[in-house]
DNA sequence: GACTGATGATTAATCGTTTAATCAACGCTT
DNA sequence: AAGCGTTGATTAAACGATTAATCATCAGTC
């Protein structure tokens, strides 16, 4: 029941009075088929309005034409970068993105990896809660994370942006700087954090703020006591994330204290509010496009080459399908705004003075 | 070629010596089965790791299982939220969901329901372009949007929310506010600003700015000119957006104007660094939980009652699928936080003086 | 003992597409 | 004229699940 409402191969077929296999062909481009009938068959074929039935050709073919993409978070800040990269690399290469949402459950995760697997997916991207490692599943994966999570992964080189925003830093002229991370468990923030250290020369003190620990004593969303931070002499504050520079800034901004003039804050990922506020933030971008562009390649190319033969029948059968796209890390870019300058003179409470053009 | 690696009915039927019909008649829980063969099947399902393949069953019963996730810019910084619990209803409705994103062009968001349709889906859950007005697709639809916005639709209930915020502007003393808005051609923004009007009695005095003609003339990413508003004697302002809430702010405290000491400072959408800015915004929620479910319901209702009969075969083929879910309208929460509070003396400089705990 | 119903399982058709195998017809060569 | 290669099209068999229709078996009834 429920014929879907769109003609098939066989009404056009039958409506032009040749058989499906021709129809399929000539749509195709495969078998041989006069150029005449191709055109014919082409004409009618959107005359009627004719949309192939996925459903029909995965199972024909085995593959679905759709990839997963799994996340740990959606509500995370950094997802629409992510989902809209891989969804406009996967349309180009001719694939539907299903999403599966972990919320940040390792149980869920799996839970999702398979929902994902019933749904017939070719392949998946996953973007891991931290910490996780994916096991080996039935089909083709692609991991974005960190260059420092083992096994295969394409991911932003946060390590190289760390040493970016440091170098930028140090050339302003900051010589104590506070580094503000949320959580020592997270892969990518200490990737960052290890490349901001390691930016700077010796002649550079720096210190680690761990916001969740500051969070575990005072509550969540208290302030993190930056401004006593700032007159003990600290004249950068280097977050891992946009939403903690956004912090920082604020919190310093209320206690008076002067952005840049006096202290400069910087962030990471670029998120869609950092050139509105007031210092707009300096930050290094993820190149998001391109990360997607090399996961989505890599990922069907895996699936289109697949087994290129099909021997070893119930020799291994899942070894073969393991994780296939080959370590990567896209560089990140620094992004240069307002809310880095040069160091000032202690606390300052200027209204405004000379405001940034 | 490339079968897929999974039993399939067959593989059980011939496994325990029955007919794939009885297999499928057992898992399904349809037809007759005995207790005890059911219970068999069901182990040696287990056992074999079987997973049924969605295009078969697909292709058979002509729903793919799977729901379209339209929306005009995923990058936009409300979408997480939107994915999140489209993404959750669904699954638990059994669906899947798969997105598509239009990029803020109309011809691409036409041609990304097309693409959908091609996948097979078996309804979407449109999020409209600005201004866009959906035609009738091949397949039920839900909208997100405005309920302003004719046809039907489900939505937060934007009038409501700016009405709620005004009262609590009111109630704190407000008597001249400014409306901060984006764009004067979003349903969504116009609901909310007329809400707002509608919220204060004829004592408050209200004006509308509008960022896109500020940046129109100044570049984007340039001062509001929020300063001079203050010393011209607003006290409060009112953003259609925490995004927008969030420039005012920090534009603000930039010009040494302390907030809520001096003027308050209100957004909507409760975005995830609403809480964590100083001071915190307040602001109005949107219940994207249940507005999704109230979409999600509807659309899977459309769904699955359908066409309950097959009569009237070549009558309306496209009339009888519209759009199916009611106009609802799903209240909105305020959400009181630091960054409001009663109007202060005029322009102040105090450093931080008394920090919201 | 034949008839009736209920029960439990099987047969076979079907969804729409792809594709290997087959077939007919025609032009060329020897 | 018989043989051969090429071209253009058809036949038919899958893919995996669902489901209406059919069939066999057995218990109970008159």
């Amino acid at each position: 029941m429920a014929t879907r409402p769109g003609p098939n191969l066989s009404r056009i077929a039958a409506s032009l009075g040749v058989s499906v296999a021709t129809v399929s062909n000539a749509l195709s481009g495969k078998g041989r088929v006069s150029a005449e009938l191709v055109e014919r068959i082409r004409a009618t074929a959107n005359a009627l309005g004719y949309v192939p039935s996925q459903a029909g050709r995965a199972l024909r073919t085995g593959r679905s034409g759709v990839l997963g993409l799994v996340l740990p978070d959606i509500s995370n800040p950094l997802f629409p970068q992510i989902a809209q990269a891989i969804e406009y690399s996967a349309s180009v290469a001719g694939y539907g993105v299903l999403i599966a949402d972990s919320r940040g459950d390792v149980g869920m995760q799996t839970e999702a990896i398979n929902r994902l697997i019933e749904r017939g997916v070719d392949g998946m991207i996953i973007v891991p809660r931290r910490g996780t490692r994916i096991a080996d599943i039935g089909c083709p994966v692609a991991v974005i994370d960190t260059p420092s999570t083992p096994g295969n992964t394409v991911s932003a080189d946060h390590w190289q942006g760390g040493r970016e925003i440091a170098k930028h830093l140090a050339w302003l002229g900051h010589r104590k700087v506070l580094i503000i991370g949320a959580n020592p468990g997270s892969n990518v923030q200490n990737d960052r954090i290890g490349g901001i250290k390691a930016g700077f020369d010796s002649a550079v003190q720096t210190e680690v703020l761990w916001i969740e620990k500051i969070e575990d004593q005072n509550g969540g969303g208290c302030l993190l006591g930056l401004a006593e931070k700032a007159t003990e002499g600290f004249t950068a504050f280097a977050a891992v994330s946009d939403l903690h520079a956004l912090r920082a800034l604020t919190e310093l901004q209320r206690a008076g204290i002067n952005v840049p003039g006096c202290v400069s804050v910087t962030g990471f990922d670029d998120l869609i509010w950092s050139p509105v506020v007031t210092p707009a933030l300096t930050t290094m971008r993820m190149d998001m496009d391109t990360i997607a562009e090399i996961a989505i390649s890599a990922l069907v190319h895996a699936i289109e080459k697949g087994e290129p033969e099909e021997a070893s029948a119930d020799e291994t059968p899942s070894e073969r399908r393991l994780v296939t796209a080959t370590v990567s890390r896209v560089p990140m870019q620094l992004v240069v705004r307002q809310s880095s300058g040069p160091p000032g003179p202690a606390k300052t409470n200027l209204p405004d003075g000379d405001l940034p053009k």
